[in-house]
DNA sequence: CCTCCCCCCTGCGCGC
DNA sequence: TGCGCGCAGGGGGGAG
């Protein structure tokens, strides 16, 4: 394997390559948005952030702007992570990883049966932040990344700005189904290529054709006509249709 | 504990 | 065509 650039969200340590170089991978696993690459001895955690990617090559495939590491598999393939902003990171762990520092605070998985009615229910009482930001919180709920929280508040109706703990029970039961099912419906079509999003493969998601109304500032709602609203909260854009969201 | 705000970094599209 | 600005799929960390 190699390393071309250290500097990702964390710096890789020194030893980062003699300790994976040799090892067998296991099986591959995914929490929360960190992916988990189990072998032998020890488990690589990736995070590819906003714009990282891991592409399957040939060894010989050309190396692209911000290829940071190569891993060559037996296989003859190699994997290669790229990622132009340097917000994804890696990290060689021992030990049981839902015990690192990084995954151990982390909440339930939203398609899980954890996250449901009751689930979310409880977590929002007393909540005065916003009921998009808290969706986007990982400690409450994890892999509602800034466009799917948008999504997800159209489906069920409810307005981003919201306090959490005034949504009524009602309307944190549509919530949690409207969650799983824009996730699922998104994993289904691959993603939402917006810029930069690629798979294994290096191929587009087709989940942006489905959206009702990220990035579509000033655009008719596709239900009521109605211009679809943009406002920033805690620093990340919101869209959201003040008619049919209340 | 909660809430708010900052930052890490490069690339791209826009207005001038 | 060039330049400056604002903004972009995330999330850790610290101040108050």
């Amino acid at each position: 394997m190699s390393v071309n650039e250290r500097r990702l969200r964390w710096r890789l340590p020194a030893a980062f390559e003699s300790e994976l170089t040799g090892r067998r991978v296991h099986s591959v696993g995914r929490r929360a948005k960190y992916l988990l690459v189990r072998t032998d001895q020890g488990t690589l955690l990736v995070h590819l952030g906003m714009s990282g990617s891991l592409r399957v090559l040939k060894p010989d495939a050309l190396r692209l702007p911000h290829d940071h590491v190569e891993i060559v598999l037996d296989s003859g393939r190699c994997i290669r992570f790229n990622d132009p902003r340097r917000f994804g990171s890696m990290h060689f762990i021992q030990g049981d990883p839902e015990t690192h520092a990084l995954l151990r605070h982390l909440a339930p998985e939203p398609l899980s049966a954890a996250f449901d009615a009751n689930y979310l229910w409880a977590a929002t009482r007393g909540r005065r932040v916003a009921i998009k930001l808290l969706i986007m919180n990982a400690a409450l709920v994890v892999g509602v990344g800034n466009i799917y929280a948008s999504e997800a508040l159209f489906r069920a109706r409810l307005s981003p700005r919201r306090a959490a703990g005034r949504l009524t029970r009602a309307e944190v039961a549509r919530l949690v189904v409207a969650i799983k099912r824009v996730l699922a419906a998104a994993i289904k079509a691959g993603g939402t290529t917006l810029r930069d999003y690629v798979g294994t493969d290096g191929s587009p998601g087709y989940f942006r054709q489905k959206l009702f109304v990220y990035e579509r500032d000033g655009a008719a709602c596709f239900v009521c006509g109605a211009p679809v609203r943009h406002a920033v909260q805690g620093q990340r854009s919101t869209y959201w249709c003040p008619s049919c969201q209340r």
